[in-house]
Order: structure tokens, then C-alpha cells, then sequence
RNA sequence: GGUGGAGUGGCUGAGCGGCCCAAAGCAGCAGCCUGCAAAGCUGUAAAACCACGGGUUCAAAUCCCGUCUCCACCUCCA
């Protein structure tokens, strides 16, 4: 069986066939970029990486549109008295800083919304054609879209509009509490280099006709998969289709959502101040424990961080790793028709990630009991499918020598060397000072049967 | 009030009608390895009565009804 992904929208599993024949065509919502990010933003970039992974080992081509939010009210306000978008760049960075270290592939589009004005006020024009939406009755250049004119609107979150609560009335001279921005009136207060000249006058775009625009820039009316997380279902995607399809567009054919990071079982979030920043998470573990731990649970699940998530995650990934470097088997060739059948099933279950673990560590540990028992056959085995299954995960980095410089590596044999010298001449005072020496420099080593390895701490 | 989702061992977390007296990992314990460590490897206990109470079924963690608890979202803002 093929692969089946959970949709949203129909709130059912759906066998994932792409509209174009060998090609995936997905956007996701990416960051504001109002401040540095935590744990929630990763593990949504993270599953859609995944998945987009998943999709090339099983030989589609995958473009990947994921946008950065870089006007929006809380950019302003944090900017404070600085450049708003030298700011906006500058979280950005932290962001792009985060995925790199994660191993997050780079989307084929990262495209900002700043530079797609034109493609927002085009989208407006038509929706106001159409009659979805109108400019303030105040006179402003405040333009809504009118929910009411579109009458599915509602249908992703399976809501009546008269249950929603909406804004005041009059605010901002909307016609309906339940009318939402396209386009927000320049104000005073905020810098001029925040509004465009739009046919309604100066203003800058809200937040949902931003994806709308993009998306269409970058994979026309109709694309495979739109992604993001759960919170941003409700308004923010409802919005999306609403738009997008009162303007003639037919939009994503599979909505997919992430479940949400929680700490002590509430959501993490920056208003709420518990969001755990890349630091502490580093005071945990590596990088590499942290992209495990967020494969750990499956994207639909809530995934509760505690103290002891990157270590426990960490002391996995190393079961593992030690396994491949134990066997000697740290070279890069991957080869993917060894990825096992339980594996791709349940990489196809909706990317039932906890079980593609679990495969993993059976074949960790079956690679072990073989090396142990001297079978080298089945060992290369369970090796290849090991690094097959690890490469899908995006966790093969973790495996490979650590990127030093080679005086700092020549430096490091040799102090293993004069070790090894003073053991074997049983001088074990001078063998637990170097090792003590090494520590020094950041160096864990392990000693094996026949050699001694070593790793950088952390 | 509305809409979705969740409650499984000490912890994380799969399973969603029979293969479940419930995967995998962490922690624990034992053994192996070691100059000693660390790390590693192998094995492994337990009362997981699968939130609670009913029901359907030859068969339920899995389906149905009820109850409790928790989480997310409800529009210039995640």
C-alpha cells in the first residue's frame, strides 16, 4: 500500500496521489519572524521535512514553498526604535540558523512576503471583483474579506459562522465581525516604509493573503499539500481557502496539521513565556538528539517536552550510531532499496515515525547480536538497512567524523596514540591523565575491542 | 456556547476488532567487555486489569452509549 496522509480537512486518511504525475507540489507556513525561535517552530519545519524526505525516497520530485512572515504587527512592535526589516532579517537568521543545524533541507522557495506585494493586491483586486470583499466603509484603506459572501467559508474547521465570534462590529470598518483583513491602513504611529501603495491607498498586507499570493506565485491554482501547524487552522488557513477559492482557485488538495509541542501538557508558545529556546535544548543534548526526539512521536500527536526529553532522546540516537561506528560502516553511500518493509510501511501510515523507530532499533540490535556472533553477512545487512532507514529520518549526519580542522584531529590521535603506548606498558597513571587531557579539549573517547574512538562532546 | 483532539508500564511513546497476557526507546536490574572507568553489547523483572461505568461481539486498548479529566482553536494578534 501506498502512502495515506491524514487530511484535515475531510478528517480522514487519504491515499497521497499528486496531482502531477511524479511530482509534489506542497506549501507550509513558515515563521513571523518576531523572535528567535523555540520548539514548536522547529518541530513543524522538521515535519514537513520529513515528509518531503519520505516523498524523494520514494522517488517523486518534491518542490517545497515555505514562506517567512516578515510584516506583521508583533515585527513592528519588537522592532522597536530599530530598522523593522534589518530586524526582521536578523530573526530570520536565527530560524535559517536552527533548520541548518537540524538538517532541515532548504525548501526550492523561501519566499518573503514583502517582496510579493503585488501579488497580494492583484489577488484583493480580484476578490473585490468578484464581490468576497470590500474596502472599509470608514473611508480607510483597511480591505476585508466579507465571510459571509463565500458560503463554504468554514469548511476546513467545520464551523457555522454563526458560531464564531468575530471582531466588534464597526472595528476598523468592517461590514461583519467575522470579516477579516486583506490589506491594513497604513497608521500613524508606524514607519512609512510598512505600507505599499495599494489601489485603497497606503497599507500593509495581513497575514492570510500573504500564503493565498505566494502560493499561487509559486504553484498556481491548484497544488498537492498545504502544511502547518495545528494552531493555525483556525483563522489563518480558513482564511487561506476562503480566499483562494472565492477567487476562482482550487487551492491545496490535502491539508496536513502538526500537533503542537506542550510543556507540562500547555501548549508552548511565546506569549505564554514557556517556549524553550535553542540554548537549553543544547545544554541537553546535540542537535542531532533534538531532531530524534522530535521524530519520536508521530506529527498528529501532542509531543510533551520534560527535562529529560533531549537526553533520554540522546542515549537512543546513540544506541544507534554506536552501532554503525562499532562496525565500522561510517561511510556516506546509502543505499535505499535496503530500507525494510515494515519501515516503509510505516513511513507510508502517515508517517507513523514511532514505528519506523521501533524497526530501526530491531535492526540495531539484531546487527549487534550478528557482529557479536561473528556473522559479518548479516551485519552488512542490518547495516545498510540501518543507514537506509537513518538517511529517511535526516539523522545520517550524526554518524559521520565530526567537521574539525586536521591539526586539532592530528593532535587528538596522537594523544590516543601516546595513550595507548602507556597501557600497553601498563603506565596507567599517564593513560588517565591523557584521557583526563583530552576531556580537557572536549573529547569523549571509548574504547573498543580493538581500537579507541573518540567524539566531541556534545 | 461552538469545533477538533487526547487519557496505554517509573518516564517517553506505538498499536485502533482476533497475530496484544500491548512495539520501541529511556530509566532499573543482571551478565559480558575493561588495568580501572566511561561507553558499549546481550538478556531481563514488574500489578501496563490500556481514565471510569455500562453495552455490542464467538472475540475490544481498539466499536457504541454515558461520565470524568486534560489540551488546542474560535478573526487587525499563532
Amino acid at each position: 500500500m501506498g502512502l495515506q496522509l491524514f487530511d484535515s480537512k475531510e478528517q480522514q486518511l487519504r491515499d497521497f496521489v499528486p496531482l502531477k504525475a511524479g511530482v509534489v507540489e506542497m506549501y507550509v507556513c513558515g515563521p513571523t519572524v518576531q523572535s528567535a525561535p523555540h520548539l514548536g517552530h522547529l518541530r513543524s519545519a522538521l515535519v514537513y521535512d520529513l515528509l518531503r524526505r519520505w516523498l524523494k525516497a520514494t522517488g517523486l520530485e518534491v518542490i517545497l514553498v515555505r514562506n517567512v512572515t516578515d510584516i506583521d504587527d508583533k515585527v513592528l512592535v519588537n522592532a522597536g526604535s530599530r530598522d523593522w526589516l534589518e530586524f526582521a532579517r536578523e530573526v530570520e537568521q536565527t530560524f535559517i540558523d536552527a533548520y541548518n543545524n537540524l538538517w532541515i533541507l532548504e525548501p526550492t522557495h523561501a519566499p518573503h512576503a514583502t517582496e510579493h506585494i503585488d501579488d497580494m493586491i492583484a489577488l484583493t483586486k480580484k476578490l473585490i471583483d468578484r464581490g468576497h470583499a470590500y474596502q472599509a466603509e470608514d473611508g480607510s484603506a483597511n480591505v476585508f474579506f466579507h465571510s459571509a459572501s463565500w458560503p463554504s467559508y468554514g469548511e476546513l474547521t467545520n464551523q457555522k459562522l454563526e458560531n464564531m465570534e468575530g471582531e466588534p462590529e464597526s472595528s476598523f470598518g468592517r461590514r461583519s465581525p467575522q470579516d477579516f483583513a486583506l490589506f491594513k491602513a497604513h497608521k500613524p504611529e508606524e514607519p512609512e516604509s510598512a505600507a505599499w501603495q495599494t489601489p485603497w491607498g497606503l497599507a500593509r498586507p495581513g497575514w492570510h493573503i500573504e500564503c493565498s499570493a505566494m502560493a499561487k506565485h509559486f504553484l498556481g491554482e491548484a497544488f498537492d499539500i498545504h502544511g502547518g501547524g495545528l494552531d493555525l487552522r483556525f483563522p489563518h488557513h480558513e482564511n487561506e481557502l476562503a480566499q483562494s477559492r472565492a477567487a476562482g482557485d482550487h487551492f491545496a488538495n490535502f491539508w496536513l496539521h502538526n500537533a503542537l509541542v506542550t510543556i507540562n501538557g500547555s501548549k508552548m508558545s511565546k506569549s505564554s513565556g514557556n517556549g524553550v529556546s535553542v540554548e537549553e535544548l543544547l545544554e541537553q543534548g546535540s542537535w542531532a538528539a533534538i531532531r530524534y526526539w522530535l521524530v519520536s512521536a508521530q506529527y498528529r500527536s501532542n509531543l510533551d517536552y520534560t527535562k529529560a526529553s533531549i537526553k533520554d532522546a540522546q542515549a537512543a540516537l546513540e544506541r544507534i550510531v554506536g552501532f554503525i561506528k562499532r562496525v565500522g560502516a561510517t561511510g556516506k553511500d546509502v543505499d535505499l532499496t535496503k530500507l525494510p518493509e515494515d519501515f516503509i510501511q510505516a513511513m507510508n501510515a502517515d508517517l507513523n515515525t514511532p514505528l519506523a523507530l521501533a524497526v530501526l532499533h530491531e535492526s540495531v540490535r539484531a546487527g549487534n547480536t550478528a557482529f557479536d556472533n561473528g556473522d559479518s553477512k548479516e551485519v552488512e545487512a542490518q547495516v545498510e538497512a540501518v543507514k537506509a532507514m537513518i538517511h529517511v529520518l535526516g539523522l545520517s549526519k550524526a554518524y559521520q567524523e565530526p567537521e574539525v580542522s586536521k591539526e586539532f584531529k592530528a593532535q587528538i590521535e596522537e594523544l590516543i596514540a601516546k595513550r595507548q603506548q602507556a597501557k600497553t606498558a601498563k603506565d596507567f597513571n599517564t593513560a588517565d591523565k591523557i584521557r583526563a587531557e583530552l576531556e580537557g579539549l572536549g573529547v569523549i573517547i571509548k574504547d573498543l575491542p580493538n581500537e579507541t574512538i573518540w567524539s566531541i562532546n556534545g
